[in-house]
DNA sequence: CGTGCCAGGTGCCAT
DNA sequence: ATGGCACTTGGCACG
């Protein structure tokens, strides 16, 4: 874990060689400028900032403020650290698209190189993904006999997340949303629907399910015919956990 | 610039609770377990991660691989560190939407706290709208005699980026990507073209300006009647750099 | 504030 | 590679 202050840029060029060859993760504050250049480009005057390099070839440049790095270079770059007319330059070239970042370090704060022993597996609840899956598990959660008979059916501007049928017979199209649902959710299934049609005698009913409805979208909602059935990413949880056991075979009877 | 090695969990929480009074940069090599609660939740259990925390309220947990960070909270949260249980606890509380991310912070390698002086402006070239003051500029770059009516034109739908007329007074209604331009373009262009006409006598002519057309879109253009123009972002930014000492006037004139 | 829209979006998975 | 789409998307502009 070698730690390296006011590095000269010949010290912390070679530490930071040894540590892009070892895959570690090299932190640097430093002053440089920055220029990016591929799908479009930018520039960035000197200043002093955090410049991150991970063992898997992405970089990250930070200012002192903002979520965003306000350069970077992701996953999968080809990095270099070569000296040049007194400064240290650093450059990630991302093959496809070609882009390229370069950073021009005058002077360097502090260096670091590290080995992260990180084998825990990161776990999300709840996503859109979460809401099909209690659907699926749960079909009489939409409503009493719905009966689902596809999801993530191919249609030609995109897939279905649910599709089934009622206990009437009448087809269900179901759009899963976890955030309120908007103009665009109500446009996308109306999209689906021209390519869909129900059996003789029976009618397509187009579903939006969501935590709620996107308050300026409510009125569109009603003139368009779509139903709405609230789930909220909550609940969802609930019935995934209530089907923890059947719930691999419930899917895999699906495979 | 203090940096601590191996620290003990206390010393730690006084240099953390010191830097984020002061607003530096906290950053931080250290073996924690991360929860996140919120619009969704995550679990993260124990390993090695590089913790940053800004001045300005956001925190960012990041892995030894990976663009992205693992566990995040953006700016303008309440940041937290007390000791419990032979633990330091990190809370970071973003209030709208109300999330909360919290570390439990284990042992610490490495602890830094940074002041980073920066004043630079960053500047990014090129976007849709360096192209559309490309096309402003100088608008016979479209076709000779291209004038502009208007831009950023309501439509029921969005915006027309672009609206003009040719040397025979037909109207153009210009569509700019700065990507290749695919399927969801064509549609946007038709969507928007219902909402307008041209005089009596002449025509409209739907135009999309962008570097290239997405290869399976290629047909569908060609049967919409749509015309493609070709501008790179390249030649936007020489457009503009030509006009550099006018371009602010010439925009004004538009205001 | 909520809602809509863009981003060097990124990432994942499909054909 | 290209297309379609979710994301704790984040960010900004606007009613």
């Amino acid at each position: 874990m070698p730690v390296l202050i006011s590095p000269s840029l010949d010290e912390a060029r070679k530490e930071l060689v040894v540590g892009l060859e070892a895959r570690k993760l090299v932190v640097m504050v430093a002053s440089c400028s920055v220029e990016y250049s591929g799908r479009t480009g930018s520039h960035l005057g000197e200043g002093e900032r955090l410049v991150i390099v991970k063992g898997d070839g992405c970089i990250l440049v930070h200012r002192g403020h903002d979520y965003q790095p306000v350069n970077w270079q992701p996953s999968g770059c080809i990095i270099q650290a070569h000296a040049n007319d007194g400064t240290l330059v650093l450059k990630a070239v991302r093959p496809s698209p070609l882009e390229s970042l370069t950073l021009v370090v005058k002077e360097i704060q502090f260096l670091g190189s590290f080995v992260l022993q990180d084998a825990a597996e990161f776990i999300l609840h709840a996503s859109e993904e979460e809401m099909q899956r209690a659907i699926i598990l749960q079909p009489d959660m939409i409503e009493p006999g719905f009966k689902i008979l596809d999801f993530e059916k191919k249609v030609p501007p995109g897939f279905v997340d649910v599709y089934g049928v009622d206990r009437d017979g009448n087809i269900v199209v179901i759009e899963i949303k976890k955030d309120p649902a908007g103009f665009p959710v109500i446009k996308q299934l109306l999209e689906y629907l021209k390519y869909l049609q129900a059996p003789p005698g029976r009618k397509l009913r187009p579903m939006i399910v969501a935590p709620s409805i996107a308050k300026g979208s409510q009125s569109t909602l009603a003139k368009s015919g779509i139903e709405f059935k609230q789930l909220t990413l909550q609940k969802a949880v609930e019935i995934l956990q209530k089907y923890a056991r059947s719930d691999q075979q419930a899917l895999k009877s699906w495979l």
